[in-house]
DNA sequence: GTCTCCCTGTTC
DNA sequence: GAACAGGGAGAC
């Protein structure tokens, strides 16, 4: 599942590949994937060329010399392969872009929800507006007022808040269970009960995971791998993550998996109070 | 604000 | 052969 890391070390590893490329034919696999509809999304990216890739929270802004972004999010298992025009297509293959030399770029997604939304210049990208601060660029204090912000507001467990978008972009499953485990924190907490010291360790988790994360390039749990193909390391460094029922490896005590804010949810009872 | 649904590969 | 995995849109 590509949270923020992965996101980022698919767009680290893309750049270099698809800077300065210009798209020559595209292919739609999956015609509800793509915004606008199949033939004008098609239409429009030809002959466009590349200059930029960028990333804001989980998604990925293909930047074009026209000033149009090209908006992908990989959802739960995208995954973009860069390969050779003639390389036969993956099983799921949902879009292709052709460029004029012999490269292509692959979006390859199983379970479909991966989308492509190409959006006019000056419009604020579809799906990015009302989306929250980014954890790792915005200062410590101003994240932090925006997130006891919201907070205050808050019913919901913690965990929800911290898997909330309009809140802090970025975050997934697998981040919000360590950050809260590194923290200290139950993620079943109300989050308009947590204090303020609390959150202080959540927001430092938050940047110590996650740039852990981004030097081990990503998790590899599942499908993810970057733009080159290679799988990330993070996977090994999990606390709690995938441990159902596994010691702590803090206090020895088993931890214990629930679903919180409709995700499963794995923590430790004792160190997480 | 919270719940449902979209989807297929993997796990029990 | 069912349950499960889950990000975000849309419904409520």
């Amino acid at each position: 599942m590509p949270e923020l890391p992965e996101v980022e070390t698919i767009r680290r590893s893309l750049l270099p590949l698809v800077k300065e490329k210009v798209i020559g034919q595209v292919r739609v696999f999956l015609a509800k994937a793509v915004k606008p509809g199949p033939e004008q999304f098609a239409a429009e990216l030809k002959g466009k060329r590349i200059t930029d890739l960028q990333r804001r929270g989980k998604y990925l802004l293909v930047v074009l010399d026209t000033g149009q972004n090209l908006v992908l999010h990989l959802r739960m298992s995208g995954r973009l392969v860069w390969q050779n025009k003639e390389e036969p297509l993956a099983k799921h293959t949902t879009l292709v872009l052709d460029f004029l030399d012999a490269n292509s770029l692959h979006f390859v997604d199983p379970r479909k929800f991966g989308t492509a939304a190409l959006v006019p210049p000056a419009e604020p990208p579809t799906g990015l507006t009302g989306l929250g601060l980014e954890p790792l660029t915005t200062e410590k204090e101003q994240l932090l007022t925006a997130v006891k912000k919201a907070a205050a507001r808050r019913s919901g467990p913690v965990k929800g808040l911290l898997l909330d978008q309009r809140v802090l972009a970025g975050l997934g499953n697998i981040y919000a269970d360590e950050v809260l485990f590194a923290a200290g924190v139950s993620p079943l907490r109300p989050a308009r009960e947590v204090t303020t010291a609390e959150w202080e360790r959540i927001y430092c988790s938050i940047v110590e995971i996650l740039n852990q994360s981004l030097r081990h390039r990503g998790t590899s749990q599942r499908d993810y791998v970057d733009g080159r193909g290679e799988p990330g390391a993070f996977q090994n460094y999990l606390r709690v993550y995938g441990r159902k029922k596994e010691p702590c490896a803090h206090c020895g005590n088993p931890l214990v998996y629930t679903r919180v804010a409709g995700r499963g949810t794995h923590y430790c009872p004792v160190c997480q109070p």
